[in-house]
DNA sequence: TCAAAAGTGTTATCCTTACACCCATGT
DNA sequence: ACATGGGTGTAAGGATAACACTTTTGA
């Protein structure tokens, strides 16, 4: 027990951030707004301040401002403070981040001034596997492998090859999708990643495989986003709250292919969405797109009330035995 | 955009505080400090300080100095920061707490001074079916009826019905085990947990059905904390962050039984961590236990580099289908 | 000899995955 | 006609969950 220790207290600033996403057919998005002209995009975001009641109240009127967009479902993600690496031009102050996750039904146009709508795979081109592992991410796993190779002793280079396997399946066969922030944060300390090079000159490097950056630690909390939502589309029907009132399957397979970042068997999807009651039908069709008309769907909320957990398929035994 | 706004930033205190987790066939145990002899107990914690380069950083070494534990597994829950709920007199500054889940091996007495080991659910009496519904927890569930009876408008009545059994499984015919702060947070908003009276004398009632409560809000945190690791046993082999070095598969069966607060199926819990791979034989056996001595097992951590993610059985396709 | 725990075998069932195939519409 | 998407059937394989049963020890 140092009772000599100075218990400083440190003056922090919290900003709540948010991914807000939303997600069509061709794939999904995130609002980001871009403050002086040549500075990297960053997402909505503010001060916490006395007047707001909660976090969450905070966060939504702080978007609400910023971006006059509605929100609906919203929760928080993480909550980011290293001194370090929150700061952007080397300020010392210690900034803590928190990130929050926002679903949108439309990406309505919303260009207001400096808020757009991003494909978020330019953030994260290593992450979209719809067509199959990206040429172009031959170089990045090259250059990890190079980076594992590189390390200072044989257990420091054993456990390098053993997060490469666990997050870009380099050594191993398998691709988990929910790892968005593990593959991340890999890439960040390998060097790849633009934002590890803090002093750096902005577009200074080639974009193309390493993503598009963005302004201090907010890829950092989209990665968490994404990995959220991956992981949580497999439990819970939020993927609902991204689609219109009416679709089709093909729509809502490909959004959650968008998601995923893979691609799906379209009659099992088809079969798997229906059998668990998670969607009913309108009585209405397309107007045609591109083939036989498909009959329109729509969320079945009761489903809430009779599978608690849709999608969750976890050890749970009908019944308890004794023994 | 409401530019007449004060904007005036809050003035934020920090607390960093853990939930420290340990668990033995018997039951899960959480450590807890006692600062005043009638106040109730609460988590470890402290502020955060200037010279913690990371939150995690800072956590461990408050934990360290207050309990003199070493922590191995450890992960940020949640962030609170409710206006009204942190503080526990009634004071207006904002004081946000993030919480940590941590992972220790053995329950070592480690009484010192303040610091005690407690079984979790003295403060979660309702989240124990190892041996069936409790009976004490008929009281609460009555009591959350009436609450739900008693809402504003049909809508309203309707909605906690719902949530009544999206949590207690009281309509339905489900219990999820996950869901311990949706849980707590219902019986918070009934004011049915001793924390949701702020004036009330401190130990004015029975608490045998409702818990013990805990200072501010960390039992919320504690709440958080059973939910994150019950959730995530599910798919990564963390149980084993608790379990000694060596150990026979029914102390392994009724640590996850403690944890998860449901009854496991003998032989098929034997089968199922064998087949996974999960566990290799040390080669030696028990000093018997009351029966037939048992072969210890150990961890395999190969099993890491093997299936990336134990335990998760979730939609994933072998190949892609163009189509 | 019995209680208590350690183990093994087997079966019915469900879910997933893959493969094959037909239907309806626009160009 | 053919391309594009919509939609159905079904069979192989694997994973679960339940049941029945044998084995090994200590008291």
């Amino acid at each position: 027990m140092k009772q000599t220790k100075s218990h400083r207290r440190d003056t922090v600033t919290v900003e709540l951030s948010a991914v807000i996403a939303a997600a069509s057919p061709a794939g999904p998005s995130v609002l980001t707004v871009r403050h002086s002209g040549g500075a990297p995009s960053g997402l909505p975001s503010g001060p916490l301040e006395a007047d707001h009641r909660t976090l969450e109240a905070g966060l939504r009127s702080w978007v609400e401002e910023q971006t006059s967009q509605r929100l609906g479902h919203v929760e928080q993600l993480y909550t980011f403070g290293d001194r370090d690496r929150a700061a952007a031009g080397g300020l010392a102050a210690r900034a803590l981040s928190i990130g929050y996750l926002a679903l949108v039904r439309e990406a309505r146009p919303a260009d207001s001034a400096a808020a757009s709508w991003q494909g978020w795979y330019r953030h994260f081109p290593w992450e979209d596997r719809r067509d199959g592992r990206p040429t172009a991410v031959d170089r990045l796993e090259r250059r990890l492998v190079e980076w594992a190779a590189g390390a200072a002793g044989e257990a420091e280079r054993r456990l390098r090859r053993d997060r490469l396997g666990a997050t870009f399946g380099i050594g191993t066969d398998g691709w988990i999708e929910d790892r968005v922030l593990e593959r991340y944060e890999l890439l960040y300390e390998a060097g790849i990643v633009a934002e590890a090079a803090r002093g750096a000159p902005a577009g200074a490097r080639d974009p193309g495989a390493e993503g598009e950056p963005m302004v201090t630690d907010h890829r950092r909390i989209l990665a968490t986003a994404i990995g959220r939502l991956r992981g949580k589309i497999k439990y819970r029907p939020i993927v609902f709250e991204l689609m219109p009132p009416a679709f089709t399957f093909l729509q809502l397979q490909r959004t959650v292919e968008g998601l995923a970042g893979v691609r799906l068997h379209k009659p099992n999807f088809r079969r798997l969405v229906a059998q668990q009651g998670l969607v009913e039908e309108t009585g209405e069709v397309t107007p045609e797109t591109g083939g036989r008309p498909a009959r329109l769907l729509r969320f079945r909320p009761d489903v809430l009330r009779e599978r608690p957990a849709p999608g969750l398929r976890l050890p749970r035994p009908r019944a308890a035995a004794p023994d």
